[in-house]
DNA sequence: TGTACATCAGTGAACGCGCGTTCACTGATGTAC
DNA sequence: TGTACATCAGTGAACGCGCGTTCACTGATGTAC
């Protein structure tokens, strides 16, 4: 009864995912606040008046490409967590996967970096909420680990912090590289790796001395 | 002759800055692509059409708000730089002065934040060259080092991309942090702290085996 | 299965508004003699 | 020092344009019997 979409709800789940499609595809070269509600229904080819069946306004539809762009990135996340192996191994799989999700899903990385810090108040409320629980998580994964034992939940808490500041770095490098440029690809992998490896051996001798 | 400026002169450049100021005022609650040029010129008092005296049109302006920015940000590296000390005293000598600059050029940092990744070209790349050539100098600096003896030039880069990183990831939690709040600045600049001792941990550890 | 009515996603026209840009202008400042 | 002319920062009116929002509407889909 419930499960299966009446044709009516289905259509209009298909116009509002053709809206948030459209309006990522529209912020890859502008920001959020100066995105148009009219562009974007120009984009998709329905009347501006029926944005309003979708979404409040801009900043409703910002939310919601928050929820999307996220999603993708718990996914890669997970990708990461499930590969377990040596610390090199790990290291080198993680800036591999980085480097997947960013290819894979430039648009929704973009936005976010570009929102982070962007001109909407709601917009990078929610980005900051989202990137908040990534780093909890995080931090009560690395909690887990041997490495971990005697640290102070706050520096655990610090060292995620570190992590997650370093995978957006990496990501962005990966964003504004040139596409299609695996030399350039190559250089910011390297780098990544190399900067793991260095925080790697901070923890490593973190309380020893 | 010619470094006294005429009374024209003066004028004039007192009314670009007025310009520049009302900009940063401005962009305090929004970003660069969505700030309109009458809005400037109406805060400032002054016609429309006399914003063509100065900018060609606001990405210009935003080019020029960017020179300013890195201005006192290169004010706020030197001293760092000529803080010498002991490295827990040093680490705790950067924090403060990062905490001082995002407290007294609020505005200027997070135009830069909002920026760095904004939805205008022109002034995303003045800002990425500018951060280039700021990593640049500090992994010269770096070099110089003792700690520094036997490491590859492009391990000295990545050392400096990282500490850079740190600084912006700091700055951006102290701007972030509701002003006039003195615990929440005290925790911020505790964990900046201990992840600088963790980066020169592992610094120390580099290619020890 | 068929009929009568309710729902509601999307339409299209209309509105008032603020935008960026242009233009001929004004009048204070600067320059040449 | 005084005069005649040049410069040019800032003015104010005008323009066409696309914006967000409203509204009564249409017609396909859903529901009750």
């Amino acid at each position: 009864m419930s499960h299966t979409l009446g044709a009516r709800q289905a259509q209009k789940q298909k116009t509002r995912q053709a809206l948030l499609d459209a309006a990522l595809r529209l912020l890859e070269h502008q920001s959020l606040s100066s995105l148009g509600l009219r562009e974007v229904t120009r984009e998709v080819g329905v009347a501006p008046a029926a944005f309003y069946r979708h979404f409040r306004d801009m900043a409703d539809l910002g939310v919601a490409l928050v929820e999307e762009s996220f999603g993708s990135l718990h996914a890669m996340v997970r990708d990461i967590r499930d590969e377990q192996a040596e610390t090199d191994e790990v290291i080198r799989r993680t800036v591999e996967v980085i480097a997947r999700y960013v290819r894979q899903h430039r648009t929704h990385f973009r936005f976010l970096a570009r929102e982070r810090h962007g001109g909407v108040a709601r917009v990078r409320e929610a980005i900051a909420v989202e990137f908040q629980r990534f780093a909890e998580e995080l931090a009560s994964d690395l909690a887990d680990q041997p490495e971990s034992d005697g640290w102070a939940p706050e520096d655990v808490r610090m060292l995620a912090d570190l992590y997650v500041n370093l995978m957006v770095m990496t990501a962005t490098a990966f964003m504004e590289a040139p596409p299609d440029e695996p030399e350039v690809e190559r250089q910011i992998a390297n780098a990544a790796r190399r900067q793991l490896l260095l925080i790697n051996l901070g923890r490593r001798h973190w309380n020893r001395g």
